[in-house]
DNA sequence: CGGTGTGAAGCCTTTCACAGCA
DNA sequence: TGCTGTGAAAGGCTTCACACCG
């Protein structure tokens, strides 16, 4: 469920206030959610409430993590280190631990052995090497437009599961590779189209 | 229709190629849907099609561009510059035509004045006078979670109508005013959860 | 013929409503 | 008594399949 990461933040922030138990109702409104819909999802991990009383913070949220795979450590490559992949390189709000940005990877020679942060920018025909000795499964893509598609390949040949694309390009990625995108163009068009249709909410996307 | 704007890009680069009409099998393709889908949603607009040929590009793009809003210019204020802020004021690429930012606003005195591009960061205090003066509708959220509701609050007493967050937390906003999110440790963590059952696909979000 | 436009079927998600348990 | 867990209903979106038209 595509739920869960909201239910897990709420319940951090609820989990440093010291609360023991949490309802549904309450959880809910914390994840912005309906009360059924944070039942129907968590009864899908498994019976982890007690009736008449709710759900045991700190409980819920270990199961929470496990089933995110957060217990795990999560090395991730950035490809494109422009503006984007800077700002990304340099983001401290990765959340929830497990997500660790190990590697910069840019195709232009210029950029190549520059330092952001703790890290330097490596040349991506070091891709395969680098992602193979860093274990890396997860990438961030945020090449311009008509060079995604390409490293997204390279990304999936090297190795790589998982990739967030913030390219705005459709990229295609063979079975068993998982591909999100975060769009800002996009986004934006949607708020817009909204916009000119006053009194209609736009719901957020995932 | 949150598939537009994907419809929108790929008429772009369609156009640009000098291809006078597309198939909604070839722009399904373009778009990474259905070529069902792609009928249903253009019906929806209107008959723009031709049966037998496909859709004229250059029309239907007017179509769209008129139905997203984008024939409209659009001025945008993005308020928190830190290191995603800065990189969302340097960013050239949203897209299409429209979306123009006019204002950087932080609440850290250290920061007003300074310039990122061709603005200077001003000061929050500011936001009504900025917002009314510009004719904002739209902005785009980029502080550290704790002030997100606080600066969303403020930006919706100023006249703000659209708000894009990307503060990891959940906003509340009056009916009327449209709210859309990105979270980038969200996103990560659905690719996580997904590593860990291979082979089941995650579709993108909005 | 080829490809759009669209009723109808199918599927998935959300919501309701309440039985059942601490 | 209070709140979870869950069948069942409702709703929305996607896909199919084909009539219809250029």
């Amino acid at each position: 469920m595509a739920r869960l990461p909201l239910y897990y933040r709420a319940l951090l922030d609820t989990a440093e206030r010291q609360v023991a138990t949490i309802s549904s109702e309450r959880l809910a409104e914390l994840a912005g959610v309906n009360a059924a819909k944070v039942r129907k999802d968590l009864s899908y991990l498994g019976s982890y409430g007690t009736r008449g009383v709710g759900y045991d913070v700190e409980y819920l949220l270990h199961e929470i993590s496990r089933e995110l795979g957060l217990t795990r450590d999560w090395p991730v490559v950035i490809v494109g280190i422009g503006n984007l992949g800077r700002a990304l390189a340099n983001y401290r709000g990765f959340g929830a631990r497990g997500f660790r940005v190990v590697a910069l990877v840019d195709a232009d020679p210029a950029l190549v052995g520059k330092r952001v942060g703790e890290l330097a920018i490596e040349p991506i025909d070091d891709l395969d090497r680098i992602v193979a000795e860093r274990q890396i499964a997860i990438a961030i893509l945020a090449t311009p437009a008509p060079a995604a598609q390409e490293v997204a390949d390279r990304l999936v040949a090297a190795g790589v599961r998982s990739i967030l694309n913030f390219a705005p390009a459709v990229l295609t990625v063979p079975d068993g590779v998982s591909l999100r995108k975060v769009d800002l163009a996009i986004e934006l068009q949607i708020l817009s189209f909204y916009q000119l249709r006053r009194n209609v909410p736009a719901a957020s996307s995932p």
